[in-house]
DNA sequence: TAATTCAGCTTACAAGTGTACGCTAATTTA
DNA sequence: TAAATTAGCGTACACTTGTAAGCTGAATTA
């Protein structure tokens, strides 16, 4: 059971990717948890860390990274349940919803770093929303008769709002988040509908 | 033309106040500036912060009420565009974009401290937003058919597909911004139609 | 076995932080 | 005019920060 010398270093460097994101709550952003405490965290020197990532930036990207990853299997998560019937939107939602309530740090990491000080952190938070967003897009083109311009912007609407939501749903109890599930899955009813009538009628006032 | 105390008190207390807005950019969080930035900025001594604000945070609290004042100001002045002529949709955006593109670190304060590390600042952004959306539902009351439930809907879905992608404009320049917008005025008449769709079909699929 | 690599450590330093304390000079009040 | 108030300043202190330099011991390679 020894461990060679790559294992370790994985191991070590699980260790910190894993203490950043425990240092992650409603009062400590990315930004505000310094290289330092991050260390500490992980049961390692300072000064190892650089062993690991050149920057605490380095690091921060990387838990983009997994963000957006988690995300992505989400969507499969969803995609699987849809199949196995269950209503598009409602499905969806649900699946969201837990998403945000198990991983909450993940979450909220991606929320503020989306419109965070580094743009390298924006980047990479808005390519993980625009591959959410192109996924949905091209299930929607299938699936429905819209063409890809309205499967678009429904789709882009779509996940600004969710996102939008789950954001507000970070400070609420499980009852009120019940509830705002319930009323996302009207609004995104509203879109939806929305795009197939606006789709149909070329001149609107 | 002397000031008296008070006076002179004021103006220096505005100095603080424009000294920290102009602290803000891309770069720069309201959490990521320090107090003694902030005194220096302004022309003071670190220690004389203090003489007119309890902490860092309280000066925070004065940022996001005077952003929520220019918001508010902003939805005054869209009325006014509308009742003089034009679309609804259109001219909120155009108004709102405007606004965006002239105050950018003004809406970048709103959005960071959305999402941000301090409970009261979150509260203190969520009233604002409420406000807004509170007023954009009365609006959407009066002006067509809709109950009250579904223009709330509506608005709240509305108020938060602006405010997404009035963060996503930050990063982008003129021409795309344009662009920005009219996609955004189209999703808006998704969610405009398929409310009055979805408020006359009681059952749906 | 001997030489090399390297993850992690300790020590150290310069820079920046918030804020306590007490002073000064000018305005305001009595 | 004399006393009180107070906006702003300078000094000081105890911390925290990122990271440079060099060492150690164990794993790896030759």
């Amino acid at each position: 059971m020894t461990l060679n010398r790559q294992q370790q270093k994985q191991k070590t460097r699980r260790a910190i990717i894993d203490a950043a994101f425990g240092l992650l709550d409603e009062q400590h952003s990315f930004s505000s948890i310094s290289l330092r405490e991050v260390a500490r965290a992980a049961g390692i020197a300072p000064t190892s860390f650089y062993r690991h990532f050149k920057d605490i930036d380095e690091l921060g990207l990387t838990l983009v990274d997994e963000a957006g990853l988690a995300l992505r299997q989400l969507m499969r998560q969803a995609r699987v349940r849809i199949a196995s019937g269950g209503g598009v939107i409602s499905t969806s939602v649900d699946t969201f919803m837990e998403f945000i309530n198990a991983n909450s740090n993940v979450f909220r990491l991606l929320l503020r770093e989306h419109t965070g000080t580094s743009n390298a952190f924006r980047a990479a938070v808005l390519r993980e929303i625009q591959h959410f967003t192109e996924e949905l897009t091209d299930y929607t083109v299938t699936t429905t008769g819209l063409s890809k311009t309205y499967a678009n912007l429904q789709a882009e609407a779509m996940v600004k709002l969710v996102f939008s939501t789950g954001a507000g749903a970070l400070d609420l109890d499980k009852v009120q988040r019940k509830q705002l599930s319930e009323r996302l899955k009207l609004q995104l009813r509203f879109i939806s509908s929305g795009a197939v009538v606006c789709a149909n009628t070329p001149e609107l006032e």
